[in-house]
Formats: C-alpha cells, sequence, structure tokens
DNA sequence: TTGCGTGCAAAGGTTTTGCATGGCA
DNA sequence: TGCCATGCAAAACCTTTGCACGCAA
C-alpha cells in the first residue's frame, strides 16, 4: 500500500464493514462480532483494536464517545464537508444526520459574529429523535 | 433527608463543591483530589464513586463522558430551563455556556419543523472555542 | 528478505460491587 | 433502633501493550 501499511484480510473486511454501514458507529466488541459473522477465519479482539485505532489516526474512521454508557465508537469518516455542517443523532436507532442546510449554518456564524464562540462542527453532536422513529 | 437519604459530611462536601464550581465538569479522581485538599477526613474513592452516581440519579448532577480520552465526568446541573436551549463547551477553557439565545431555539424549531428532528437540548453538546479563549 | 500484521496473554486504568462496620435520624 | 453510608479490597470492564510468529510486498 501507499501509506507503508500491508492490506491485510482483516483490514479490507473492517473498512467494508464500516462503509456498507456509513451512517452508524459501532464499539470494538460490535465490529468483532460483525466479522465473527463474516468471515470464515476472525481476527483477534486485539487486531480490531489496533486496526480501529489506525483507520482512526488514518481518518478512516472517527474515534469517540457518547453518552453516559457507552465505550469508545468508531464510525465512517464522510468523503469531506463535514467540518463544515453540524450533526444530529438519532437516540433511537442510531443514525447520524448530516445538517446540511442553511438555517444550521446560519446559526454558526451568528454564535461567531454575536457571542464570540466558534463552533468546531466536526466534533459537535445534537442528539434527538428522526422523524422516522417519532413517527414510527 | 426528604428522600430517604441520610445527610454526610461527604455528601455535603460534594455538593458544595460542585455548588463552587457550576460551570466547570470534573472526574471522580479529579473530585476525589479536591476532596483530599478540603476536608481534613477524607472520603474513600469508592465512596466518591457512589455519591456521584447517587447524584447524578437525583438529578443534581449531570454524568456524561466527552471526547475520546475522558473517563466519566460530571457537572453540576443548573436549576431549569436547560432543556429550552442549547449548550456550548469551550474545548479549551471547559466551560459551559448556556445559549439562550432566539436563533438557537429558532434552529430548534426549524429542525423540528421542516426536517423531522427533534433535538434534545439537554444532552446534546456544541464543542468549540469561546471568546475569551480564542483572543487568548 | 524486510518489516508490518497478528494472536495470545498480560498489564493498565477506570468504575462497580460485596461485605462488614460506622453513623444519621 | 433501623437504615443508610462508608471503607477496603476484590471484581468487572474496556482498552492497550509485549512478544514471538506469520504474512504481504
Amino acid at each position: 500500500m501507499a501509506n507503508g501499511r500491508y492490506n491485510t484480510a482483516a483490514r479490507e473486511a473492517i473498512i467494508a464493514f464500516f462503509c456498507a454501514n456509513p451512517d452508524r458507529q459501532f464499539t470494538a466488541d460490535m465490529v468483532f462480532d460483525e466479522l465473527s459473522r463474516l468471515l470464515n477465519k476472525t481476527p483477534g479482539k486485539s487486531t480490531v483494536y489496533r486496526l480501529l485505532s489506525i483507520l482512526s489516526e488514518e481518518r478512516v474512521l472517527r474515534k469517540y464517545r457518547d453518552g453516559a454508557d457507552s465505550g469508545m465508537l468508531y464510525q465512517l469518516v464522510r468523503g469531506g464537508g463535514c467540518e463544515h455542517h453540524l450533526h444530529m443523532k438519532c437516540t433511537e436507532c442510531g443514525r447520524v444526520y448530516h445538517l446540511e442546510c442553511e438555517r444550521s449554518n446560519d446559526l454558526l456564524g451568528h454564535l461567531l459574529d454575536e457571542h464570540g464562540f466558534r463552533i468546531n462542527s466536526s466534533i459537535s453532536m445534537l442528539y434527538g429523535e428522526c422523524e422516522k422513529c417519532r413517527k414510527g
């Protein structure tokens, strides 16, 4: 590989798994369980932890915590532009929505201009219920 | 006490400590260290953990995690109304600001009416730099 | 052939829990 | 007096790390 890393089965499987679930996030344990189901030969848990850390450093994944109970969570980093809009995570289904609407960006400008707060969108998260879950 | 709990020195000291620092948040370890400095007789660490959990259940404190590295954090719950506005935490100084401005609330209404998202303000947090920290 | 990747087991840090004792009301 | 609170130590949990071996390029 270009970056001085080898392209192994475990690495490919993890990337493929996250790409198949771009708007969801998983703990190391959940990834481990999924790989166990998908692959014949399951990588060890420490390999999963190591790959998740490496992929986070490479900015392929985002690593964060969420709420009071969870362990570390990992999610695929979207192509680009996420630093320019807010995100909202549904507390029911866990999906993350990109709030790429003008009103959200207006607020960020207002907070900077009038309140002096420079919000870092890529690490901020709003929580609530999405439409599907509210009406479901 | 009214809620079937006893009012002990450790409990009072923890509440007093958080009341003295209403806009900051602490790990159990930090609370333990502070109490060690403030009190002659320091409560054990497990007592600190237990009291922090109990106070969180009683909604005196809020218990949450933050970012990729931190342990559990605890912060005093403000008197009321926090469920009606957004909050912003400065990544430099750690202070939490209450965004009780019309524009923030407009956004919440917009997200509900136009996008179907019902944001839960009390568990959402924006991160960024506050004016003081930006200007050094 | 070189050096990164992997698995296992052990270590590390944080938080919780069991149990006997101590203290509030 | 009856519960709740506390301290200590052990357990539980999640994540990282050391080391020897395996495998990609």
